[in-house]
DNA sequence: ATGAAAGCGCTAACAC
DNA sequence: GTGTTAGCGCTTTCAT
């Protein structure tokens, strides 16, 4: 039955309900959350005039009075990032079997505007937040903090947790990758990636992959940075760029995966044997570039164990279950057929 | 300076900052809001308090008490089609400048799954909505007409809009695109898309481009589905499937960008003469796949200004100002290099 | 199994 | 310019 035209123009409350089925607003309470005995009986004139004025709970009101919110914040860089919907949808689906609901909001690699997203999600006092990166402003730290509530750190391993943490050491990842390239005997190796130096994440795996290249007596040979645009158009003119500038370069790492796809198109299109000549790597594993000629070899982030393993830890605190503090990931190397193996 | 610890492990209040400041509560509420009148001393007292102890207002308090919630419902089928990222961040941009805040609900093109978002969404009193599609399920339109606040379906026009819509008419998108491919001179088409009979707007462009071609006297030749998995990869092996069944098509048209760019990819690399002996056209215009060794023909969905349009609407409505109730955008036809011309 | 009263933390409205 | 009072619509707690 569609609603009755509500003719008072005021949203509804339960008192509505309470008089339409003639009972106390506290047994329409009661029905609508299912909690404490109501008899059969009640419940059905309840449910029934609840249903035919099309009553809306007001949260509002009822997170005021009960003290409990069931939202999770979810506080992440961006969305054109495909590695971020992708942790959503893992949070979301484990979220999905409790109360709990996910609020995203997104701070585009900017700290100050991290702390103003942490800030206005706090105020609705949610029972958890799950936010990507173990850096932020001093002030973000404070208000974590002393929310007194679940905070998990993901993606990130390398850093001082300020509660929980699930992630892999991006460090260890850029290591990896490089001595499984030294390994190969590629030796002139040139490095591209995003011109952001507010992605700590990029930037520790930079750090890591030129480490484990030191450790073995190499440099980074040449490298090349971009900003905005199509990751594919910016990845394909790089690698031109670069492998014009130094044409002795035996292999190519790029930050993400995108910027390698488009590095990738434009050697097989100028012809250049892949792996042979020129090996490429990308970071992170992204489904959506399976398809391409080649598969680009890169490193699995784990986004999905991250997600869902976040989101457990939230789930189970927020009914007071202890969980664990820092999960630590393996990022599995994928050679792909662009690393010789 | 970082906030005191706050000893009381009680979440803090106006009270706290009250104390503290030694003024009313009423003056913290306004100095905090920035309303009323309130002298220099008092705010500069004021704020060095709510500093010093760390305070974030309450919000659920606030708009109980005021009756306004300056959140705006976002509701879309999916993140990882990136459209709906593109769209979201348009009307970010937008609300921006206001006091208005987007909060992202997920359907997974679910009808039921989007009930229950709305009715989620709608129990925190939001200023408004702004919704995917015009097919929703009659609880569904029944909460948001009696919701009274602004509705805004989005993407499509092709139906009873509940309030204002913005959008293109994805069937005369479709018949737009059939037109350009036989004034082209293309004759044995095949068609491929998604199998999901929940996404509206795909299905309507593919009932406005057979309409087309009939109008032609033309059928489509040969048609295939996918659901799941990599979007290029089902492209590139739908591709194979529909070319190799029947050799004589001469264009293969696709109902999204993704799996256009499979079959591109696919059809170089079979040397197939490309737009010569088979064309391709698929549909969104994502930005994303520029930087393929040719460029897609596809049509802009106008998901920018879409966004942004949407949010505008909310936003003037939101302050009392007349807004449009219908705004259509006209896709544009992208010949690429795939599309004879 | 049901109801009555108090109050969650804030703001509207009004008084001073 | 600042303070006081009375709720906002629910849920908690306690009474019956």
């Amino acid at each position: 039955m569609s609603p009755q035209h509500n003719p008072a123009k005021r949203p509804l409350t339960l008192r509505d309900v309470s008089d339409l089925a003639g009972v106390s607003e506290m047994t329409v309470s009661r029905v609508l959350r299912g909690r404490g005995d109501v008899s059969d009986a009640t419940r059905i004139k309840v449910v029934a005039a609840a249903k035919q004025l099309g009553y809306v709970p007001n949260k509002i009101a009822g997170a005021l009075a009960s003290q409990r919110v069931n939202l999770v914040a979810v506080i992440i860089p961006s969305l054109s990032n495909m590695v971020f919907p992708e942790v959503m949808s893992s949070i979301s689906k484990v979220l999905d079997e409790t109360p709990l609901q996910p609020v995203i909001g997104v701070t585009n690699y900017l700290p100050e505007k991290e702390e103003s997203v942490l800030f206005e999600m706090l105020s609705w006092r949610p029972s958890g937040v799950i936010i990507a990166g173990l850096e932020h402003t001093d002030a973000s730290r404070a208000m974590m903090r002393s929310a007194d509530i679940p905070i998990v750190e993901i993606m990130d391993l390398d850093g001082d947790p300020i509660d929980a943490v699930v992630g892999l050491s991006q460090r260890r990842a850029g290591r990896k990758m490089a001595r499984a390239i030294i390994k190969q005997g590629y030796r002139k190796i040139g490095f591209m990636g995003t011109n952001m130096p507010l992605d700590h994440r990029a930037r520790k795996r930079f750090e890591g992959f030129t480490d484990a290249l030191a450790k073995a007596g190499i440099e980074i040979a040449d490298q090349e940075y971009y900003c905005g645009g199509s990751a594919l158009v910016k990845g394909r003119e790089m690698t031109k760029t670069i492998l014009e500038r130094s044409p002795g370069l035996d292999f190519l790492y790029y930050s993400n995966d995108m910027i390698g796809a488009g590095g990738l198109l434009y050697c097989l299109e100028q012809g250049i044997d892949v792996p042979g000549k020129v090996g490429l790597a990308g970071f992170n594993g992204v489904e959506l570039l399976s398809g391409l000629p080649k598969h680009l070899a890169t490193m699995d982030a784990e986004r999905h164990d991250i997600g869902r393993i976040a989101a457990e830890i939230i789930a189970a605190r927020a009914i007071g279950q202890e969980a664990p503090q820092r999960v630590e990931l393996t990022p599995k190397l994928q050679f792909g057929d662009t690393l010789k193996r």
